[in-house]
DNA sequence: TCTGAAAGTGCCAGAAT
DNA sequence: ATTCTGGCACTTTCAGA
């Protein structure tokens, strides 16, 4: 359970900027941080074996691919409910992108993405009838932005 | 304004390997979807150019980043916002991860990352000192959990 | 299929400890 | 002296036409 290991400012350099394209070449990075492509690699190398890097996905556009609508679902558990309990909810709904256990009034936080209303009230009820959950509130989502990712501090 | 053309199974297979790594080699994606390394090469950078596949990203610990911190909080405005205003309060907040705009009572929704408590609570002063911006209710997240991520239809 | 580019590896140099 | 990090040279693999 390691924390924080020690990161330099050419370490912080070079995931923003596999965040902000996780295609790019050792050598584009090089040219960037001003070292060489092999020290680039050993870098990223050492980042993802420290588990600072923990992959490299794809970004979607949902929308064209059938999945438009994406709300949120809270969800409320009975007192006995562990968890781990929580988390199990969503397995096996493809429908869950995440799911969030929280502290306070909903105990947890489905995020939904679903290919039109029908589907969504498909989720919504398999969520209403899983063990343990006494209610459900569901707030659609209009719309997302998000800053240009990878200049957080 | 298109919505969905034409993607074949190929294509499905395609982008959920690059969902689960977005570093893959056409020639590594070629050999599992069973047709060339050129061929996976042209279809990618047609997924691209028709905006299904938007981009690549790393994926990256933020705890170990030192963002152990996750919150929603729900925003809610004056009757007289138009919807461009309420994207607007996450400028500039590099905390906000991604601030939903919905449909319902809270009229959005931001997800926060923070450094610690003191770093949470400027954020939602911040949030709370918007412009528009009437009250605000924070959950914190005690944790998170998502399916592997490509599998969804 | 072919050419140039990138990935990946071994080796050595220099700096920091 | 040793450890860490970078550069260089080289081979293998990949990208792109």
């Amino acid at each position: 359970m390691s924390d924080q290991p020690d990161i330099d400012r050419t370490d912080e350099e070079i995931i923003t900027l596999l965040r902000q394209d996780a295609r790019r070449t050792f050598a584009d990075i090089a040219e960037r941080v001003s070292i060489s492509a092999p020290a680039v690699k050993r870098r990223v190398d050492r980042l993802q074996q420290e588990g600072l890097i923990v992959g490299y996905t794809a970004i979607v556009d949902h929308r064209r691919l059938g999945l438009p609508l994406q709300a949120f679902v809270e969800l409320r558990f009975d007192g006995r409910t562990k968890v781990d309990d929580i988390a199990s909810v969503a397995i096996g709904i493809t429908e869950v992108e995440t799911l969030y256990t929280t502290a306070g009034d909903p105990d947890a936080v489905a995020l939904i993405r679903a290919r039109d209303v029908d589907d969504l009230k498909r989720v919504i009820d398999l969520l209403r009838r899983s063990r343990h959950v006494t209610g459900t509130k569901t707030l659609m989502v209009l719309g997302t932005s998000e800053p240009p990712h990878g200049l957080r501090r």
